[in-house]
DNA sequence: CGGGGACTTGATACTGTTCAATTTCCGTGG
DNA sequence: CCACGGAAATTGAACAGTATCAAGTCCCCG
């Protein structure tokens, strides 16, 4: 009951959720590592195109990508949607909905992806006992908020080149981390899709990418990336182009 | 020792700290508003140009503005700087830091200002002790994620005079919030500030203000501000001009 | 195999940037 | 109190980077 459980031990128990994000750094013992896996029991599936949650929904539950892909956009009235982020599996989603008991932003899967549901009421609760994972859910909150100023960064202060090649790192680096290369993947997401997330259009995206490959920086054919050149991606990321 | 305080009461034992952010929907006995006042007791005082605390410092606190008026940037290693926020006098600071354990932006005071410093461990211990106190933090920081995403739909998607004229009403709506007028009030920033905030060059900034002057929506002179039509101000936030 | 959406590419238009010259403002010291 | 000097702001003109519009190709799904 009271035996604490080794990080490997609880790695394995919640691996098969891939909730890396919301388990792995808490040491729990016996008892509350049954709560936690309670907490975490409501899996879904979802086919691509659907919706995981839409704009103005009740907000009941935080939800961790166990497999798949998916994006959240925010509609604004007059149409225009911004895409905010891509998440991949083991992220967490749905934590813009706490500040006001609904969903701020519209989730929607980009392939066919598994999805477990964490109801937020009951995480409060297990994290009120579990000052670990408690922490833990702040970090994740937090997180996001740098995530998101890294994004404004983006925004505000680089041009259409410097954005699509941090993009493109920065997907790498989520791959590599998840065991995949870091190097070739598939773009879950179309043109258009990039262009609302980064700021530009679907023609300058498409440009951009096929002077990348011009310049045998990457090999672009439709969805299939390879990035041949890391560290010379990184240099584009960088100052703007007469400063160097 | 346990009678329960009145949601009014707790609005005038925290009022002296203008932490309406923090305080005002929690409910709380009398013992835990003892707990909760003693916690936001650090009080200081900061200058204009202070930092309040700077990127890569260890995380101990969240910061409470009582006074004052602050912005928070993130520095790129080229040199290129974003200004990701402007905080006045109620709001929150500090929140990025939670993830990494240090902060990930500065934040420098804009005007003289005090500042209550709220120790995050302590209050992680009282949040799991008060459910109110810990659903009310998690709003807070969700909050600042729904508002992040709000400006990079600012940045991805608006233009130099729709992003100018957001900018003016949610500094609008945020004074008159805090009792001050919505129409006239003085700018605490540079135009340059306000440019990498909203991502334009600091001419842009003055020229778009100027051509608001020109057509009789504000007046401008220097940083003093008058919104004469805030109607037609929120129209300018719409629709791109030709689907109109 | 057909059709529609996704993508690429080109030509042109336009928004916002860059560079530069003044002017205004404001804090500091005479 | 006023004069000075540097920072902030305004304004103009030329330019660059993206957007827009348009045509055509490719790919995937049914």
């Amino acid at each position: 009951m009271q035996k604490p459980v080794a990080l490997t031990q609880l790695r394995v128990a919640c691996s098969g959720c891939n909730l890396r994000e919301l388990c792995l750094p808490v040491k729990l013992t016996g008892a509350d590592l049954e709560l936690l896996d309670e907490l975490i029991s409501l899996k879904h599936a979802y086919q691509r195109g659907d919706y995981l949650y839409r704009s103005g929904a009740r907000f009941q539950s935080l939800y961790a990508i166990r497999t798949g892909f998916f994006k959240t956009q925010v509609l604004h009235e007059d149409g225009r949607e911004q895409v905010t982020g891509f998440q991949m599996a083991g992220e967490i989603i749905g934590m813009d909905a706490i500040s006001s008991d609904s969903h701020a932003c519209d989730a929607i899967a980009l392939e066919d992806s598994e999805v477990c549901e964490i109801p937020f009421v009951r995480l409060e609760e297990l994290s009120r006992r579990l000052p670990s994972l408690q922490r833990h859910l702040h970090r994740i909150l937090s997180r996001e908020i740098v995530r998101d100023q890294g994004i404004m960064l983006l925004l505000g202060s680089m041009r259409a080149e410097e954005r699509l090649a941090a993009f493109l790192l920065n997907l790498s680096q989520r791959f590599s981390v998840r065991g995949y290369s870091p190097t070739s993947f598939h773009l879950r997401m179309t043109r258009q899709e990039i262009g609302s997330y980064l700021g530009m259009k679907l023609e300058t995206v498409s440009r951009t990418l096929s002077h990348f490959q011009a310049i045998g920086l990457i090999s672009i054919r439709n969805k299939s990336v390879e990035l041949n050149d890391l560290v010379k991606l990184q240099t584009f990321v960088g100052p703007p182009p007469q400063l160097l």
